[in-house]
DNA sequence: ACTAAGACTTAGTAGGTCCTCG
DNA sequence: CGAGGACCTACTAAGTCTTAGT
């Protein structure tokens, strides 16, 4: 406690007046403090803050119903329906344009929770769902989507207005001595769970949050958020050990959703940096961690032998942990330690390699892992050790999971778990390829290319896949029309150089050489536009179908970036955007141009 | 030791916004 | 200055890992 700043001392003297003004100054010195924030004592007794005061969350608008001309139809003939059906029914006319509405499960789900919102009668004349028609409701929402495209500046200006007034009496808290961005500060509102993959709760009706159904957190010494007239919080509480302003239940998986801060905040800040650092003290241990689990792959023990397995895929593929997860309750994907025999095939010997493991399962988000892998002798006998008379809907680590790897991994590593394999791998792939693709000689946008092409490395590591752009084929095309243009371009002002160059030589005078210089630095630019369009098509294509924010935000240690950005002399502004460059600001505060790793 | 709950990180997508180019 | 598309952000689902409870 002794070298604590000035502002904290007054927080720890407990004279909550005094640090509450205090907070109130530093608000208005924010810049200053900005700067010097990353140098602050952290807390050591687990607690996470002193003072936290914000207004709590924005609900979802209540519900409007649909004009009365608006119909909707059961077997053919105009039905009224209650407040409540017809809430419920427009979540459903909204997607109808969807794939979803077309999924067995998702009818069969949000069938069974419509009609619980039905009033007796409704019950008793709607029961079956293909007789329910939406049509006007749905078209009734186009059009009003298309109504606000089509709204008049001024009107959408003070729709901005009204949402920046929102976001500055919301959009923000205080957390001990700095006011903080709140990540997401409105509470989801009701409507149709769109679980991702095969998810057997699709469809089902997420249900609207009330004031009861919110737990609020904040200090006692703060100003306590209000709930809106005549409601009540279900409960306000003042625990410093959590991060979060809010709680509430879901009623789908039953889990608990959270009011939290944006990645710029100092709370989040400074775990992600804590997390780049233990990703390099793994750096710096892991041979050793190597040089074990080759060695276990031998262990007379089983459940060494497959611990020993698991973590060689984890390090060499970057997989997941793979928590066990409840059979029925989500979509059926997996990771490391849940792997079946199914989703893996042994060849012998496959395209000229030898023992190849061939992976195919879903991972997280039912995104698919596909893979075929060149893997070690004794991995190759240990797997078909691991197969040998099982089925294939069973597991193929049957002496593992991931509270026992991270428990070995824990004692291996001080704050070692299985997902620092995947940051440290994600970083230092990064680090390398950079060093490996960035040219001295080449301009900014050739270094940027090369930027962008070890970030894809990762991203393919890591796998991290989005669906090609509905786009993608069309503005390809246009880029290659650009292309052509811009040759064509080139070649008519090659021309005119040569014959500004044979003009000079015979005239001799300064206007013809003057003229001559011109057209050279035409050409010139002609030729980097030129260079810029071939660059950019090239990324596009390599980037058709690889996701690269995931990895920039999440696994990319952003010192890495920075360093590379002054060393090359590139604006930080290339590689991150603005949100991107408040998440970093630590790391672009901290690293110079020979950061390491 | 095991399980469930809780807290927090990581993930892809929808849809808005803003920029570019003709 | 309007269309088209790239980019960005909000949203919220789906993971991981820790903690609490038995």
């Amino acid at each position: 406690a002794q070298n604590l700043p000035v502002y904290q001392m007054l927080v720890l003297l407990g004279d909550q007046v005094i640090s509450y003004f205090f907070n109130l100054f530093l608000l208005t010195q924010r810049f200053y403090v900005a700067d010097f924030r990353w140098e602050e004592e952290r807390y050591t007794d687990g607690s996470k803050w002193r003072f936290l005061e914000h207004k709590g969350p924005v609900f979802a608008p209540p519900y409007e119903p649909v004009p009365s001309n608006v119909k909707f139809y059961y077997d053919g003939k105009h039905m009224r329906l209650s407040p409540q059906a017809e809430e419920v029914a427009t979540f459903f006319a909204k997607m109808l344009d969807h794939d979803y509405t077309t999924k067995d499960i998702f009818r069969k789900n949000f069938f069974k929770d419509w009609r619980k919102e039905m009033t007796s009668e409704e019950k008793a004349t709607i029961t079956d769902l293909k007789k329910c028609n939406f049509a006007e409701m749905n078209e009734y929402f186009k059009a009003q989507s298309e109504a606000r495209k089509a709204m008049s500046k001024e009107e959408k200006l003070k729709i901005k207005e009204e949402n920046e007034r929102i976001l500055q009496e919301y959009g923000f808290c205080i957390m001990d001595n700095h006011k903080e961005r709140i990540a997401n500060f409105r509470i989801e509102p009701p409507g149709l769970f769109r679980g991702r993959g095969d998810h057997p709760k699709m469809g089902m009706l997420k249900r609207r949050i009330r004031p009861e159904d919110i737990i609020i957190n904040c200090s006692k010494d703060s100003k306590h958020p209000k709930p809106p007239p005549g409601t009540k919080w279900k409960e306000v509480r003042h625990d410093n050990k959590v991060t979060w302003l809010v709680s509430w239940t879901e009623n789908i998986q039953g889990s608990i959703k959270y009011i939290m801060l944006n990645p710029s905040s100092r709370i989040k800040g400074e775990k992600d940096w804590q997390k780049y650092e233990t990703a390099r003290r793994l750096k710096s241990c892991v041979d050793r961690l190597r040089a074990q689990y080759r060695d276990d792959w031998k262990s007379k023990e089983m459940r060494i032998r497959q611990r020993a397995v698991a973590l060689y895929f984890i390090d060499k593929l970057a997989l997941r942990a793979g928590n066990e997860k409840e059979e029925g309750e989500t979509a059926d994907t997996v990771g490391c330690c849940s792997l079946r025999v199914e989703h893996i095939k042994l060849y012998p010997e496959k395209d000229g390699q030898e023992y190849v493991v061939e992976f195919d399962f879903l991972g997280k988000d039912s995104i698919r892992y596909y893979n075929k892998v060149p893997v070690e002798k004794r991995v190759y006998k240990n797997l078909q050790l691991f197969m040998e008379n099982k089925e294939p809907d069973d597991d193929l680590f049957d002496r593992l999971n991931t509270s026992i790897l991270n428990k070995h991994l824990q004692e291996l590593m001080d704050g070692l778990t299985a997902k620092v394999f995947r940051t440290y791998n994600a970083s230092i792939t990064l680090q390398q390829q950079l060093k490996e693709l960035t040219s001295p000689d080449e301009n900014i946008p050739a270094k940027i290319l090369s930027y962008n092409r070890a970030n894809r490395a990762v991203a393919i590591l890591c796998n991290h896949q989005r669906a090609p752009p509905k786009t993608f084929e069309k503005s390809m095309q246009n880029l290659q029309t650009k292309i052509d243009a811009k040759k064509d371009q080139l070649s008519d002002a090659r021309r005119e150089l040569k014959s500004a160059k044979a003009d000079a030589k015979v005239r001799r005078d300064e206007k013809s050489k003057k003229a001559v210089e011109t057209k050279k630095k035409a050409v010139q630019r002609i030729e980097e536009q030129l260079m810029k369009l071939e660059v950019q098509a090239t990324d596009r294509e390599e980037n058709k179908q690889i996701a690269l924010g995931t990895s920039k935000l999440n696994y990319l240690d952003p010192r890495i970036s920075v360093a590379w950005c002054k060393k090359w002399g590139i604006p930080i502004e290339k590689i991150y955007n603005k949100t991107q460059r408040e998440k970093f600001a630590w790391a672009i505060d901290m690293a110079d141009e020979d950061f390491e790793f």
